[in-house]
DNA sequence: TATATAGTGTTTTTT
DNA sequence: ACACTATATA
């Protein structure tokens, strides 16, 4: 048992209450995840337990996997039967046992966000809305919340007050069918869905039940209504139940977390035994102080403090830049030097960031300087063009009532099916409430299909010959290397010769690895549960561990996670916090964004940084930015805001200025963002408040002139024609050989003379 | 039927 | 800036 000697006092509490319900208040790098692992260990070694009768929540697919190490080291063997996943993972295990029961083919595919707004939108088309009222987006956020908070469509229906309440009602109900009938189930249903076999089958309830005699759940602040319901059902004969959260780092609201869950867990769970961890384990004190600042300006919290026994450490740096460009710069300049000279492993560094858009940047400066990079999230690695067609196919193999897959590879790559075919089939298969698929193979009956019967055809035969070699026990590799060239989507991509093409045949390679990968490492492949698997990756899943380079990632990729250094870029206001919850004017919004700002700030084990730009390229548009009111919430003898304090000092003391009048900063805000050419005039002739802290670096001179040739970074080479001189900055006109006509100003431009 | 082009709207965060 | 859509044209 010497695991348990590394805990502290609480922690070994927490470790060793085993019975009953437990809510462990963890604050941030507090080891709760040890404390977990520990318990684990500690009931199969101490206590008896049989590994098989524990559960464990986790909130990702990676720390699920590092939990099962963990575990694995700490008890050996038997750790194998521990159940250790996130709730997606584990309702879809479950719902593979018996969907059946609630009408469904065991063998139902995922659908991920895009597949979604698809239903949705031919839903809208269906029922003859108007595309432009009811966009995709948002009737799909309406139908999650819904869904998140256990509501059906007649539910909303019944709630629903305005006429468009009723029309996203029906669009529901619609889309609910259209997932049905294709035999899917999205991300919400997953769990919905496993509420409702819980709640219809008893005896399936009570079978799991007497499997889970304990849970464990991770992140319990980010759990949403459904999450608990799920919860409650499940721990509710043995009410061994140990959840582990912190209100302080809940970031999940605007998918349906709910706070409430944890500040009211107490009360759910009468004579529940409450156990804080206060002590931090990762940051320094000088950290630590200024995370503990941040978020005391939130408002409804269980109040705590963190304390530490490290080292005092540096101070908090906060440094400002004129752009973005510069900011990119700085960071990255200093990763590079600090692991070239002081040898640090470019693994230390995280940069974290608002929004997935900045990190174009930082990803740029990293080529440039050398500097090794991974970058967490963005376009999701399988929402890509070419990974979700293999996909189609290999859904298409597996479950042939997936409409949504057979369209879409239809005619991919061209075989000659058009708009208009595709169309008639669909309004065949409607009308006769047939798949697509089924329609295809009788594609004789459809009226006026003509000329596209064979190419229909061979589409059929094909897809047949695949079924077949799948059912051949080929392995998914083999599969999809057929797909691949069978159907000519290879050679397709090997002739346009262009680098979009070969980043595509590259990703379609890692594809093929991550199958093989699967098949080494699974239980029991198959093709269901190799597309189940892809399906529900998480980002975050695909940092591979031990490689040595730095991290590039949103705040809320980064939650869970550690660093030596940690940049936190684009503090800026309406940046961070974004300008979404600061138009909104609520409380609640901002507190989520400072929470954020918490999460990001308590990744961070030795060195701090926080950046930001003073000017900002959002959408194609010039944007001006204050500094964030987190960094002014951090108390000014705490941070360490450069050599150069007077830039420095006026970008605080402007961003003070502004908080104190938003209606101010909306108007400018607005004036950046939407009325470029008109506020540009009017900053030049009467400066709005805070705006005279914006000074650009105007150079003293330029190294070129009228006639002169120049170098831009990305235009190419080209001939200075006009520079006026303007009251902020030198704006040069060049006539590119290549690019054209361009306007720029000088100090961005950065013009490099021939 | 396939492609080029102009026009339009959009994104905060994600399983 | 970018991606997506509608329209025109080969």
């Amino acid at each position: 048992m010497d695991f348990m000697e590394k805990l502290n006092m609480q922690q070994r509490e927490a470790a060793e209450q085993t019975e009953g319900p437990l809510l462990i208040l963890a604050g941030a790098g507090s080891g709760k995840t040890r404390v977990l692992t520990c318990r684990i260990a500690y009931m199969i070694q101490k206590c008896g337990v049989a590994p098989w009768n524990i559960l464990a929540i986790t909130f990702t697919n990676k720390a699920a996997g590092e939990m099962r190490d963990r575990v694995n080291a700490a008890v050996g063997r038997y750790a194998g039967q521990v159940w250790v996943s996130t709730f997606h993972s584990a309702c879809c295990r479950i719902l593979r046992q018996h969907i059946d029961r609630l009408g469904y083919d065991r063998s139902f595919t995922i659908y991920d966000t895009d597949d979604s707004r698809q239903v949705i939108k031919e839903a809208v088309r269906q029922l003859e809305l108007d595309p432009k009222v009811y966009k995709e987006r948002s009737i799909l956020a309406r139908i999650s919340a819904a869904k998140n908070e256990m509501i059906d469509p007649d539910g909303m229906e019944a709630d629903a007050k305005r006429w468009e309440e009723k029309k996203t009602a029906e669009i529901y109900a619609l889309y609910q069918r259209r997932l049905k009938q294709n035999n899917a189930l999205d991300f919400d249903d997953l769990l919905l869905k496993t509420v409702e076999l819980f709640q219809s089958e008893p005896e399936v309830l009570l079978s799991y039940q007497e499997r889970f005699r304990y849970i464990m759940i991770d992140e319990y602040q980010d759990t949403n209504t459904v999450q608990f319901a799920l919860v409650r059902l499940l721990a509710s004969r043995y009410r061994n139940l140990c959840v582990v959260g912190d209100d302080d780092q809940s970031i999940y609201k605007f998918r349906g977390a709910n706070i409430r869950n944890i500040l009211s867990f107490e009360k759910e769970f009468p004579g529940c035994r409450v156990i804080r961890l206060e002590q931090n384990y990762r940051s320094t004190e000088n950290v630590l102080q200024a995370a503990n600042e941040v978020i005391s300006h939130n408002q409804g919290r269980k109040k705590k403090t963190l304390w530490t026994e490290n080292e005092k450490g540096d101070p908090v740096r906060f440094r400002q830049f004129p752009t973005g460009y510069e900011e990119a710069e700085f960071v990255v300049g200093e990763i590079a030097e600090l692991s070239r000279i002081r040898q640090k492993p470019y693994s230390d560094f995280a940069v974290l960031y608002r929004t997935n858009a900045q990190s174009r940047l930082f990803e740029e400066k990293c080529i440039s300087a050398d500097v090794p990079y991974q970058i967490v999230g963005g376009v999701n690695f399988y929402s890509r063009k070419e990974i979700k067609d293999i996909l189609a196919y290999l859904k298409t193999i597996d479950n042939g009532s997936d409409d949504l897959a057979v369209t879409r590879i239809l005619n991919v790559p061209k075989r000659g099916i058009g708009q208009t075919t595709i169309g008639r089939i669909t309004q065949y298969a409607g009308e006769r409430e047939m798949s697509v698929y089924a329609v295809l193979l009788e594609a004789d009956e459809i009226p006026g299909i003509g000329r596209s019967l064979p190419k229909i055809r061979s589409f059929t035969s094909l897809i047949s010959r695949f079924r077949a070699a799948s059912a051949d026990y080929l392995s998914v590799r083999q599969l999809m290397e057929m797909i691949l060239k069978d159907t000519g989507y290879q050679e397709e991509l090997e002739a346009e010769d262009t680098d979009e093409a070969r980043a595509r045949i590259e990703n379609l390679e890692e594809l093929i690895s991550k199958a093989s990968d699967y098949e080494n490492t699974a239980e029991d492949p198959s093709l269901s549960d190799f597309l189940q698997q892809v399906s529900l990756v998480a980002d975050i899943d695909n940092v591979e561990e031990g490689a040595d380079r730095v991290l590039l990632m949103t705040l809320h990729a980064a939650k869970g996670l550690e660093f030596d250094s940690v940049y936190m870029t684009g503090m800026e206001e309406n940046t961070f916090p974004s300008y979404m919850s600061v138009g909104t004017g609520s409380d609640e919004e901002i507190e989520e964004e400072r929470r954020l700002c918490y999460v990001g700030m308590t990744r961070a084990q030795k060195h701090l940084t926080l950046t930001a730009a003073q000017m900002r390229m959002v959408r194609g548009e010039t944007h001006f930015h204050t500094a964030s009111r987190f960094v002014n919430e951090i108390p000014r003898k705490m941070l360490d805001i450069g050599r150069d304090t007077s830039d420095s000092r006026r970008f605080l003391a402007g961003s003070r200025d502004y908080a104190a009048s938003p209606a101010d900063s909306r108007d400018l805000f607005r004036a950046g963002s939407h009325d470029t050419a008109a506020a540009q005039t009017l900053r030049k002739k009467t400066p709005l408040q805070g705006m005279r802290e914006f000074k650009v670096t105007k150079a003293e001179a330029l190294d070129y002139a009228v006639g002169d040739r120049v170098r831009h970074i990305k235009f190419g080479s080209g001939v200075v024609t006009a520079i006026q001189d303007g009251a902020r900055d030198y704006e040069v006109t060049v006539l590119f050989d290549k690019a054209g006509v361009k306007r720029m100003f000088a100090s961005f431009a950065k013009l490099q003379k021939e």
